[in-house]
DNA sequence: CGGGATCCTCAAAGATACTG
DNA sequence: CAGTATCTTTGAGGATCCCG
């Protein structure tokens, strides 16, 4: 993977657009933001889980959120979607090259909501 | 509000499903993971900014959603508001010390965003 | 300048039921 | 087991006007 730099042409479409270029911020939290899809890739950082175990260790999200959110992901590139054909057939989940970048990120990010004081973990 | 009621059937469930530890990822997410809240902690990290100069460096942003993050953030202990008495008055936002600790989470945010291929920065 | 007050929209999320 | 298919809800976010 080689070092991309920025091409003048891409930053001057982005002076163009409103030189207010959307932070990098922004374009992470577009990506990884969505209410589960970060615990769905930190989930994932261990190895392959199946849907249903994946399913069980969110507690919180229903299925079609775990699919949609999966379904996300796998057309981004993050993750890959391999098919058992067992009987019944399983589905095993698991986090590509790029998905495994993210990793980092989300490690800052439990580290930091570790040191969170409780009132933010009950209710705020 | 009309069937504004959860069954309690549906409200058992919940409960239920609280009983998994919503992990830290979701923790986290839950504040930081608003559509501006990132970009406004990453423009404060220089120090003090005020209210329009911060409207301006996020372009895409309405100053009511700036005033609703700032004003959560500065409830949560992130973000420290000072009203300077000058005429008209002028308002500053900067970072606590609790919020400097969430720039680490940031900036490997900030580092990941910047490896994504053009694709994503402009739709997906 | 730094917001507040309103009204509105729409995508994300949730509930529920069903299936190959 | 691993999803689909619908329907409903909700609330974050946006648009607009106003104010001291």
């Amino acid at each position: 993977m080689s070092a991309r730099l920025k091409s003048d042409e891409a930053q001057k479409k982005q002076a163009d657009r409103g030189c207010f270029q959307p932070c990098s911020i922004e374009t992470g939290m577009r990506i990884l933001g969505g209410k589960w899809t970060g615990s769905i890739l930190w989930h994932l950082k261990d190895g392959p889980v199946r849907f249903n175990d994946l399913s069980r260790m969110i507690g919180g999200a229903s299925k079609k959120m775990i699919t949609e959110r999966l379904r996300q992901l796998e057309a981004q590139g993050l993750v890959d979607r391999k098919v058992m054909q067992t009987s019944p057939v399983s589905v095993e989940y698991s986090l590509t090259d790029f998905g495994c970048s993210a990793l980092g990120f989300l490690e800052k990010l439990r580290q930091w909501s570790e040191t969170l004081p409780d009132q933010f973990s009950v209710a705020d």
